[in-house]
RNA sequence: GGGAGCAUAGCUCAGCUGGGAGAGCAUCUGCCUUACAAGCAGGGGGUCAUAGGUUCGAGCCCUAUUGUUCCCACCA
């Protein structure tokens, strides 16, 4: 019990810690149905990752949560897993093949797949473990990752019931795609970047005319694809033209000249060359007007056959190229400077070109309906609120869900062709066609989105489609933490996908958190170098101050700045809490201390009544998710009340070890250490939890200790009152003596005259650590000022005066000015407080409590200005 | 073109449903007081972006303006 604490705090004991944790089975949960669920399932990351500073504030928020939960006695679930992150993930293997000089196609699809869940294997697991550092308290028990059987099977049977309702479908449409991953990607996976770029301005000659139709382009290549120019049907500019065609150089094509209101007319020349096959407008346009949709593109970004003469060079290369000859030509009038918009891939960075490609996709409109409703009618809570408008905004403009993917690594898509032409969208593969009972069958070659699975998350890591216990119990999950960057990719997707699967919301709460910038708030880029490695920081501090940074200061949602002056106050928190436990311990020595609550002072139960509304608010700010505040408040109770004023207070009682309050005083500093490490727990698990078990037997372990409540019969208004009154003596003196530079080694005699018996009792019930924090040498109480030195230095408090004799100290005429400075402040305090109190206005409208306390404050300043002033009188 | 956030001490940020402006860091002064110098005590420093409005009362609510950051969007 009284072991040996070391004089600073050592965070390298988290490991044996969390060691422990692991093998005693603490975050371990099985389904328990005389408890309350609480469900956290993570947001799966990549296993091509690893832990950066985003990471450990979502796992950090999610850990306080789970940790709170579970010591309030909830069945508390945090259910770890990782993402196969589909695109990453076969990049990262390709990119390592390429350094061996081996290709896809060398292996080809099998061989790939048995090196990916090589890799998988090998570097899988890395985030995982990187996450245990930061103290997660997930049941690894119940790891789960999205391409493993259970998982698998649950993307199937979506696919397929998706199907069967006519939600997924097969269609010939405008995609994104990836020239340098050879791949579609969804609309959310492109990202649109002001890059620098320019104009050119082109003219196209008008058939049968000696007239040209001018227009501009920020690609020119495209004119290879054009299939028709377009005009605004009211613009008299063109009115005569509509109807007649253009020749299309290069290829001479002639294409119709149409009238379409989707031109702009004021916008340059209102003249808009038509690509349907390569611009998500023209592909409008083209519908509309039944244009032929002309693919110019190769897979890997070069033109290709139908682009005439430039067939096989880069698509880049074929502009320049275009824009030189149609210069020849006199077709070209001008290049300008522009900066606009180009889509980029979110993965690799690479342009975007949007073509026309057979693709799989969700049909949105239905699906979007019940996640829009659970989140009006209220079943569905964003923290912050206004992330809610973003989520509704998105599904309320959204487009089908494009979900074909040209890669290898993921779930393939159960779709199987016959030669006859059927399609069967089937969980397993069909022994013969239904339609034909042909036998040669293929099925897809693509895989689905990485989202697709991740969708899933919340109920498919429950074991569904299985009705599990474990599904039964803790679905729906209580709530979600996630960046707001993946409200999207994400968040929408696994509500959709809920609604519809499982008929309600995966999650009552999505708790949104933002991104942890540098010093200087730039973004932690790679590119950048200026990531901090939260491994580091562990290493060098500790995951308690990690974690303690992470939290402290931010409001949700909101991004903040990390940087080291910040951890090294967390690890100084850590540090001045290790030390306040080893002085408790160290006073109290191998006795249990006792309470007899006859025996306890007012500064006990000041501190007990302290502590009291300290759980109070604790929990009130973590059921209201701010966890910020929530830290704070412990972190102030600890350094301020605990450690600077009660451990202060108490010393003259544990020195003297005849004291008969003694005992109550070590009982005091125990218990409500206890309670602020139980509510400390949470954040900083590991030092509470080396404190917890070293000062108290009775538990093995703070993690499952009861959480702590507000209870009535710690509330002891009157004496936190009486402290307050002693501690703002206390300051006084200390204000006057630092303001007088008296040295700390001077004490004097201190008295204290009060004509209220109240006062005087509390005086001298409090002068046992009145004396040293005020540096008396003696403490009289009084209830007058006869014989106490003119000369003696006052100061007023709420209810009497203070008088310290420090007779050559003293410089009358000094202390007259100080007086009558003291003396206009507290005139205008009352000044003020009466102009409040005689306003009707006030009187009559304001809150009664807001009344009262005024009225209080006026009987305070009154009194110590009638004191000053009478001190004023006596100096002369 | 829409939407959102932010603007508070020298710096980085809190400030919960409107009721006398706070923290950490930095700075200044004094302390090696037997838990902690990674500490203790005391101090300085803010027209809460600007202008209006609502209210007895505004950092907080409303309107406008300025600056700034971000998200969304098919203007070639």
């Amino acid at each position: 019990m009284s072991k040996e604490m070391a004089k600073s705090y050592d965070p390298s004991i988290e490991d044996r810690i969390y060691k422990n944790w692991l093998e005693k089975g603490y975050f371990h949960a099985e389904v328990d149905k005389s408890k309350k669920p609480f469900t956290i399932v993570i947001p799966p990351p990549n296993i091509t990752g690893t832990l950066h500073m985003g990471h450990a504030l979502d796992e950090t928020l999610q850990d306080i949560l789970i940790r709170w939960k579970r010591m309030q006695g909830y069945n508390a679930l945090w259910l770890p897993g990782t993402d196969h992150a589909a695109i990453s993930t076969e990049v990262k293997i390709v990119n390592k093949m390429r350094e061996e000089g081996i290709t896809k196609e060398d292996i080809g699809r099998e061989g790939f797949l048995k090196r990916a869940w090589e890799w998988k294997r090998e570097y899988g697991g890395t985030i995982l473990n990187q996450l245990k550092k930061l103290g997660s308290s997930c049941d690894w028990e119940r790891e789960r990752f999205t391409m493993d059987e259970g998982l698998s099977n649950a993307v199937l049977t979506v696919f397929c019931n998706l199907y069967e309702k006519g939600y997924i479908y097969q269609g010939e449409k405008l995609i994104n795609w990836c020239p340098q991953c050879q791949t579609t990607i969804s609309d959310a996976e492109v990202e649109h970047e002001d890059k620098q770029g320019s104009f050119w301005h082109i003219k196209y000659p008008i058939k049968g005319t000696d007239r040209f139709l001018e227009f501009a382009t920020t690609r020119p290549e495209t004119m290879l694809g054009d299939t028709a120019i377009a005009v605004h049907p009211d613009d008299d500019r063109y009115k005569d033209i509509v109807g007649m065609t253009c020749i299309l150089p290069f290829v001479d094509r002639e294409i119709p000249i149409i009238a379409d209101s989707y031109v702009d007319m004021e916008f340059g020349t209102g003249v808009v060359k038509i690509t349907p096959a390569h611009d998500p407008n023209d592909f409008e346009v083209g519908e509309r007007h039944g244009l032929e949709k002309i693919n110019i593109l190769n897979d890997d970004g070069t033109i290709n056959e139908n682009g005439g003469k430039f067939c096989g060079m880069d698509r880049y290369e074929a502009r320049e190229l275009i824009v030189k000859e149609l210069d020849e030509m006199g077709l070209f009038i001008k290049k300008e400077d522009i900066t606009h918009a180009v889509g980029t891939h979110d993965r690799c960075g690479s342009v975007i070109e949007p073509l026309i490609k057979k693709q799989w996709f969700v049909k949105m409109e239905e699906l979007a309906k019940p996640a829009l409703e659970a989140y009006n009618k209220g079943d569905l809570k964003f923290v912050p609120d206004r992330f809610g408008k973003i989520y509704t905004h998105w599904l309320e403009d959204i487009h089908d869900w494009c979900i074909s993917r040209q890669l290898w690594w993921g779930h393939r898509i159960p779709a199987y062709y016959c030669d006859c032409g059927e399609v069967i969208v089937s969980k397993t593969a069909p022994e013969k066609c239904p339609k034909c009972g042909g036998t040669h069958i293929v099925q897809d070659e693509d895989c689905l989105d990485t989202w697709f699975s991740s969708a899933l998350w919340p109920f498919s890591t429950l074991g569904w489609p299985e009705k599990t216990p474990e599904l039964e119990h803790f679905y729906p999950t209580s709530v979600l933490v996630t960046g707001y960057d993946i409200i999207f990719f994400w968040v929408v997707r696994m509500v959709f996908s809920a609604m519809e699967q499982m008929g309600e919301v995966p999650f009552k709460t999505v708790l949104i958190h933002g991104l942890v910038r540098d010093s200087q708030g730039r973004k932690m880029s790679k590119s950048l170098g200026n990531g901090i490695d939260p491994l580091e920081i562990i290493k060098e501090s500790g995951a308690d101050a990690l974690r303690l940074t992470l939290i402290t200061g931010n409001a949700p949602g909101n991004d903040m700045r990390f940087y080291n002056e910040r951890v090294e106050n967390s690890k100084n928190f850590a540090n001045k809490l290790w030390n306040a436990s080893r002085f408790v311990m160290m006073h109290i020595g191998d006795d249990e201390p006792k309470c007899e609550l006859s025996k306890l002072t007012s500064a006990d139960k000041w501190i007990l009544s302290k502590a009291n509304s300290l759980a109070k608010n604790v929990t009130s700010n973590l059921d209201a998710f701010e966890l910020g505040i929530a830290v704070q408040n412990v972190y102030d109770f600890i350094w301020d009340e605990y450690c600077d004023w009660y451990i202060e207070m108490v010393k003259p009682r544990l020195y003297n070890k005849d004291d008969p309050t003694r005992e109550a005083a070590l009982w005091t500093l125990k218990t409500v250490l206890i309670d602020a490490l139980k509510l400390l727990h949470p954040f900083m698990p590991f030092v509470t939890e080396e404190i917890f078990t070293s000062v108290q037997s009775d538990e093995e372990t703070i993690m499952l200790s009861k959480w702590p409540e507000y209870t009535e019969e710690r509330n002891f208004a009157s004496d936190e009152k009486a402290i307050e009154l002693m501690k703002e003596a206390i300051k006084s003196i200390r204000n006057i003596r630092s303001e007088m530079n008296v040295a700390p080694s001077k004490k004097a005699k201190v008295f204290v005259v009060s004509d209220n018996a109240e006062v005087r009792s509390i005086f001298e019930k409090g002068s046992v650590f009145f004396a040293p924090l005020a540096y008396a040498s003696e403490v009289e109480v009084r209830s007058d000022k006869q014989g106490i030195d003119d000369d003696a230095v006052s100061v007023a408090i709420h209810g009497g005066m203070i008088y310290m004799p420090f007779a050559e100290l003293v410089d009358i005429a000094k202390e007259k000015e100080r007086l009558a400075k003291e003396k206009d402040k507290l005139i205008k305090e009352v000044e003020r407080v009466e102009k409040k109190l005689s306003n009707q206005g006030f009187v009559s409208k304001a809150p009664e409590k807001v009344i009262n306390e005024e009225k209080a404050k006026l009987e305070k300043y009154s009194s110590m200005l009638k004191s000053v002033e009478e001190q004023i009188e006596r100096l002369g």
